[in-house]
DNA sequence: TGGCGAGACTAACAACGTTAAGTGAAGCCG
DNA sequence: CGGCTTCACTTAACGTTGTTAGTCTCGCCA
């Protein structure tokens, strides 16, 4: 039965040899085929072993969770501090929302699915999450400040713009857009042209937007 | 052991009462505390009885979503049937999407959550959902006649429109926006907020419009 | 009446999550 | 140095799960 020496486990970390196996293992079969025993396995310790470093496997997916949200924000700094014009931003910043969602899409399913059913009872992986939430938020202010976005709540509108991205990823990811895009580049493109749809919708208010408006809402 | 009689039981028809014992017990435990065995037992059966209606675990829940596919169907074309104006129709099967998620998180857990992760290899639950979709894009073409909406392929604005909703669905049922959203009344009011947003970007061109949109896309 | 097939049932298997108890090395205290 | 504790794991076991194989039984038709 093959080992590493404690000495050379203790070095890689088990909790973070763990955590990749998982990802890897998830990747692969799909949160479905996951099971706590197989990562174990795969990390060459006994199948209990995992229990020192995830109270459950719940833990552990919850883990892989945060990691996503990490990897997420990770991406979407980079193009934050690429992209100057507050406008282009917010939009490159969905594009690359649904771009995530394609190249990763065990880690969306680990991050909103129903394998982690309650968020809040693991605190770090919801501060992960509202922190990519929280991008999104100042993303729309500093649209507000430059008038390229129309007044009101931000909060309420990074709902909105956080909505259309996450639904296009969810719906791709799911397979239920499978007819329509076929390939990264397109779907890259479908989802430059939603979040380009969503932006008119954002844009400030003109005679038309407050006529069409009014008596409702 | 109590047990129905063989023709009481056959006149209710075993597998709908599975059907509908799973979806309860999803309902109750969410998906991850549903098991085969005992939704068998709350059925009142033996353990490998659903093998005889059901090929597999997950073509049970499979049938579950695609049991919500036809509810939500359902709601939507009483509003269709309900509101006259397209546009007004459009907006209102979106707060239909929100709300009918709302009602029934589990069933869009399973509608769309990775338990059952290829939709496609089951026919009936895949067109099931298409005339979901179907609905949306007819009543953007609707809009598109007259004029209540801008032009161009009807099939890509209703992917976006399906997005919003979708996004704003699964965020809600996530419990990502439990600190905005505290009771059905605000979610809907949200729901309404949101999708007026999008009309706003669906509504026909005009010269800004047109102008923030040059040499992009 | 006899045979038959649909619709169950019982029993068994391997794999899973989880826990309890044991093991051995590392580190600390005298 | 020797003994004690603690960390990081292992082994072994429990109950539950999905799934299959084999058996039984009821209602029907010839």
């Amino acid at each position: 039965m093959p080992r590493r020496t404690r000495s050379s486990r203790t070095a890689a970390g088990l909790r973070d040899t763990l955590l990749s196996a998982a990802a890897a293992l998830i990747a692969k079969k799909g949160p479905q085929g996951f099971s706590l025993r197989e990562v174990a396995r795969r990390a060459g310790v006994s199948e209990a072993a995992p229990y020192w470093h995830f109270v459950d496997r719940e833990a552990l997916l919850a883990a892989v969770a945060e990691q996503g949200f990490l990897e997420m924000t990770r991406v979407m700094m980079a193009t934050w501090s690429r992209v100057e014009d507050p406008r282009e931003r917010l939009r490159a910043l969905g594009v690359d929302y649904v771009r995530f969602a394609l190249a990763h899409p065990a880690y969306l399913r680990v991050m909103f699915g129903s394998e982690v059913p309650d968020k809040a009872a693991h605190p770090s992986l919801k501060e992960a999450g509202d922190r990519t939430f929280a991008l999104l938020v100042q993303a729309i202010v500093d649209c507000q400040r430059t008038r390229q976005v129309r007044a009101g709540p931000p909060e309420e509108l990074a709902v909105a713009a956080w909505s259309i991205v996450h639904g296009l990823a969810e719906l791709i990811v799911d397979g239920r857009l499978k007819e329509h895009v076929r390939s990264t580049r397109e779907a890259t493109r479908l989802a430059q042209r939603v979040t380009h749809l969503f932006m008119v919708g954002l844009a400030p208010d003109r005679a038309r937007a407050r006529k069409s408006n009014r008596g409702r809402v």
